[in-house]
RNA sequence: GGGGCUGUAGCUCAGUUGGUUAGAGUGCCGGUCUGUCACACCGGAGGCCGCGGGUUCGAGUCCCGUCAGCCCCGCCA
């Protein structure tokens, strides 16, 4: 390893191999840095120590070449030293140069000036295996494997076993949509890609493995963001016999030991909140605490208001929630109103706001304020009130995401640099269309204080559920299961499912809980969102080797591709739009 | 499915109100150069202005459509 070489070395007579990452030819003499994982170390060329052939192959290297070249490790002399370079004291002197592989002339450039912008990225996915040699994304996916091995020792250690599911498995009717594998031995029937190994680990459970654990590939075919892609990594683990706080405290544990390798600070035991608390101060189930500001609400304090539109939106069931924020009256009437368009864009039909000021206040909510008022939200002079009134839940999100964006608008001082977080008792039902639909999964084991408001009161039913999140993102979510066959039946049932579909499409599962199931939970942690929160990077294509591009396509091989007839045929699938499918990825080089 | 941003030389970008022959840096090619390290200097090649249509005497620039990349909403048990 090239860079590992340093001025103890000096002497030492070797072979080198590489990639040429630049070439400086001052004529007489010629230097190339040679490039391999470790770094960079320079290679110097000149008529004293070099022989002819070697000075010759050098003035033909260009970028990319991958050379071998003999020769000995040298001090540099004082004055040509180079202190920002980890090898600057030294450099190899060249005997022989051995073009082992001549590269075209990259596309994109794999050295980067200081001042050099990335290309974009459509170029950067497009020849990923030159975007790869660069030494930052070459740092990221090795600290990715540091961590996968650091959660498998650990895990090793405290007594679960790693056990593979299957990737062919069963379709899912609730949930994401589903990558489908059409079976040629059984034309017209279907595998799935897992959406997560759920029901698998929950049958290993049965089987006697009481601490499983997996780094798992999932699938789930939707729509992409900068931190979620259709195939991604999850550490998940179950574990029988256990209570939410054994689970707790081993990824506690676990996110320690990965963070410490990370150079991320993790202090267990986290702070925790219950998703009521959490959606109460914050408005979010996944609150980012790096910053203390909180919701609060004034709803009794404007109970006696004359604004009609309050008296009625209180009237109806809804509250008055806002944000006060000492300064924010510094804000400008610009800034106010694109915090209006974020509390729009989140659902709100608007926000009241009012600046305290010595005069008594300004802006559409000051009017209707009285001191009585501004005693009830502690505003004084200098300080801005955001208001949103409503339903619990179009306030939450709205207030949640103006929190966001003034924390920004006011550049806020963060508490902390590193805020984990637990959020426990989700909610486990939500409700759309006039029906029930599971919040997580529906294997979540009820909340046994709230087991007997199950069938007539499902809404207000909490599950044995919990999110870790780290500095407002979401990186891991786990319950208690179900393990009685007789409360799953009447889970199912309430989300809609027949005697017959629940047998049809979970019956293996029943069957395996009603054959000595033990109590049991786990939880499911983001491998790839660990790895780029821990980086601080902005997308997850960073921390994974080849990712997909927003409209879920692999540019560089050039995935999905349309198929030939015949191929379709033998699997007994005949396409409804030919020609719509035979648009889009045309193959890279198509000879 | 919807909204937004971007698309000009291999790469990163500039290009005025629509006006002559579309520029810069870098890379590439050729040359000079013995201590460079973003080497320096001299010279050169390199353009379907994403693609298609429209408006106009005239379009890189305006309009419509479309493709690609990115961000967001929906979606993600």
């Amino acid at each position: 390893m090239l860079a590992t070489l340093d001025a103890s070395n000096a002497g030492d007579a070797c072979t080198l191999v590489g990639w040429v990452h630049r070439r400086r030819d001052l004529g007489g003499l010629l230097f190339l840095d040679l490039r391999d994982r470790s770094g960079i170390l320079q290679v110097s060329v000149g008529p004293a120590w070099s022989s002819a052939e070697g000075l010759a192959a050098a003035q033909g290297l260009g970028a990319e070449d991958v050379v071998r070249v003999r020769g000995e490790i040298a001090l540099r002399p004082e004055e040509a030293r180079n202190p920002e370079m980890a090898t600057g004291d030294i450099e190899f002197r060249a005997h022989d140069i051995e073009l082992l592989n001549r590269a075209a002339t990259p596309p994109i450039p794999v050295f980067r000036g200081p001042e050099d912008e990335l290309p974009g990225e459509d170029l950067r996915l497009r020849y990923r295996n030159l975007d790869l040699r660069r030494r930052e994304l070459q740092e990221n996916l090795i600290l990715r494997h540091r961590l996968i091995l650091t959660a498998r020792n650990y895990f090793d250690r405290i007594g679960f076993v790693e056990v593979e599911t299957p990737i062919l498995t069963k379709p899912t009717p609730e949930g994401a949509r589903d990558y489908l594998v059409p079976s040629r031995v059984h034309p017209g029937e279907f595998y799935a890609l897992p959406q997560s190994p759920q029901i698998y680990k929950q049958i290993l459970m049965t089987a006697g493995f009481d601490r499983y654990v997996q780094i798992a590939r999932c699938f789930r075919d939707e729509d992409l963001r900068a931190d979620r892609q259709p195939e991604f990594t999850q550490i998940d683990l179950e574990a029988s016999f256990v209570e939410p706080d054994d689970i707790l405290a081993w990824i506690e544990g676990l996110m320690a030991e990965m963070a410490a390798v990370a150079g991320v600070e993790a202090h267990p035991p986290f702070a925790r909140l219950t998703w009521a608390e959490a959606m109460e101060r914050y408005g979010s189930d996944r609150p980012d605490l790096r910053w203390d500001l909180e919701l609060h609400d004034w709803t009794a304090a404007f109970s006696d208001t004359d604004a009609e539109i309050l008296q009625s939106i209180i009237g109806s069931g809804g509250r008055v929630r806002g944000l006060r924020l000492a300064g924010g009256a510094r804000l400008s009437r610009r800034q106010i109103e694109e915090l209006e368009g974020v509390a729009r864009k989140a659902g709100a039909p608007g926000l009241l706001w009012a600046k305290g000021s010595a005069e008594g206040g300004s802006g559409p909510l000051a009017r209707w304020m009285g001191p009585g008022h501004w005693d009830a939200t502690g505003a004084g002079e200098g300080d801005l009130l955001l208001v949103a009134a409503g339903p619990d839940g179009m306030t939450s999100p709205a207030l949640s995401a103006v929190r966001g964006a003034v924390i920004r608008a006011l550049e806020l001082p963060k508490v902390r640099e590193h805020a984990w977080l637990w959020v426990l008792d989700f909610p486990l039902f939500e409700e759309a269309d006039g029906r029930l639909y599971a919040n997580h999964h529906p294997f979540v084991l009820p909340h046994p204080d709230d087991l007997d408001r199950l069938e007539f009161d499902p809404l207000s039913v909490r599950g044995l559920a919990y999110d870790l999140v780290y500095n407002g993102s979401e990186l891991g979510s786990g319950s208690l299961r179900v393990h009685d066959p007789a409360l799953q039946r009447t889970i199912l049932s309430l989300l809609g499912l027949s005697a017959e579909e629940t047998e049809q499409k979970f019956g293996f599962l029943l069957e395996a809980l009603a054959s000595g199931a033990p109590p049991h939970g786990g939880i499911a942690l983001g491998m790839d969102r660990i790895v780029k929160d821990f980086l601080g990077a902005p997308s997850l294509r960073d921390v994974i080797a080849f990712p997909k591009t927003t409209a879920a396509r692999a540019t560089f091989e050039g995935a999905p591709v349309p198929v030939a007839e015949g191929d379709l045929a033998d699997l007994g699938i005949g396409l409804r739009e030919p020609t719509g499918a035979l648009k889009g990825a045309e193959p890279r080089d198509p000879e």
